[in-house]
DNA sequence: AGGCATGTTACAGG
DNA sequence: ACCTGTAACATGCC
């Protein structure tokens, strides 16, 4: 599912459609998500108006203008659908339904907000969460008390990730992997940034010289920013929300791209495929050391 | 038919 | 209490 770019590209998108709306009312379709809905929580949202929304690590976060507040992770697969009627079409935050019937056998969750407008939440594989907390409690929630950084905040940078490492025994790409050392970054990023840098994968924190944190921090910041700026990339049958085609996956240089020429125009090796802690990793054996 | 998939976390063991 | 590795969750697609 989602990455960090790709959740921010759902809530500015989001943003632009939501704010200031009334929830009218909830439909609970299907509870059973990652964490079963809390239908009392959830029906508590009627009447609120939604005030900001915002993104931590792969997390949205709708504040509303009463006590509460709405916690959404997309899991690997959930998505939501603006639904306009103004405009009689699918309109959606993010993905762009061209089968709307095959999409409804995955709709869990309608809002209906003003206007006849409608936000739905909608998720194939149910790994993704929406649940209800008091102001109040914000504080106390777990999801959001263990991350990391955002990376691309200044708090994530050389000396933060040199002083994260000291005495850590894994691989880079774990660590990177490790929503508690950086937050918001998944498989096929952690891929691109180690490509973009030069480092194996496989290579144990304890060796990673100090130039190529610094590569890698560099390099995390240029990839994501890139990312959001070209909408989001990482999904399928990902495409912005007025609907045009999206870009998939056209501009990943490792990820997916087993046995496929190296993406560096002076190289001649072939990309591999090696499993590290149970996830797929695409490197090059002769541009990444 | 079997293997694979963008994520998180509960659990066991050190 | 912290760190690490493994497995599990649910479902569709190739």
């Amino acid at each position: 599912m989602p990455e960090l770019p790709e959740v921010e590209v759902v809530k500015r998108s989001l943003q632009t459609k939501l704010l200031n709306l009334v929830i009218n009312k909830v439909k609970i379709i299907d509870s059973s998500l990652r964490y079963k809905i809390n239908k009392y929580q959830i029906l508590k949202l009627t009447g609120s108006k939604i005030k900001k929304i915002e993104r931590r690590s792969k997390y949205l976060i709708f504040w509303t203008d009463n006590d509460l507040i709405i916690l959404a992770h997309l899991g690997m697969t959930g998505k939501f659908f603006f639904i306009d009627k103004s405009k009689k079409k699918f309109k959606t935050s993010f993905y762009y339904s061209l089968q709307e019937s095959k999409d409804k056998k995955y709709n869990k969750i309608v809002f209906f907000l003003q206007n006849n407008q409608k936000l739905i939440y909608n998720d194939v594989r149910k790994f993704g969460f929406i649940k209800v907390y008091d102001k109040k409690n914000y504080d106390k929630i777990s999801h959001l008390k263990k991350l990391g950084p955002e990376p691309l905040e200044k708090s994530y940078n050389f000396q933060y990730l040199k002083n994260y490492i000291v005495r850590r025994k894994r691989t880079i790409k774990e660590i990177l992997m490790d929503q508690k050392c950086v937050s918001g970054l998944g498989n096929i990023y952690v891929n691109e940034i180690l490509f973009s840098s030069g480092i194996d994968p496989s290579r144990k924190v304890e060796k990673i010289k100090d130039f190529e944190l610094n590569q890698i921090i560099k390099n995390t910041k240029k990839i994501l920013k890139n990312s959001i700026k070209l909408g989001g990339s990482s999904i399928k049958d990902f495409s912005s929300d007025d609907g045009k085609k999206g870009i998939f996956q056209q501009h990943f240089k490792v990820y997916g791209k087993n046995n496929e020429l190296c993406s560096n125009s002076d190289c001649n090796k072939r990309v591999i495929k090696i499993i590290i802690s149970n996830r797929s990793t695409f490197f090059c054996k002769k541009c990444q050391k």
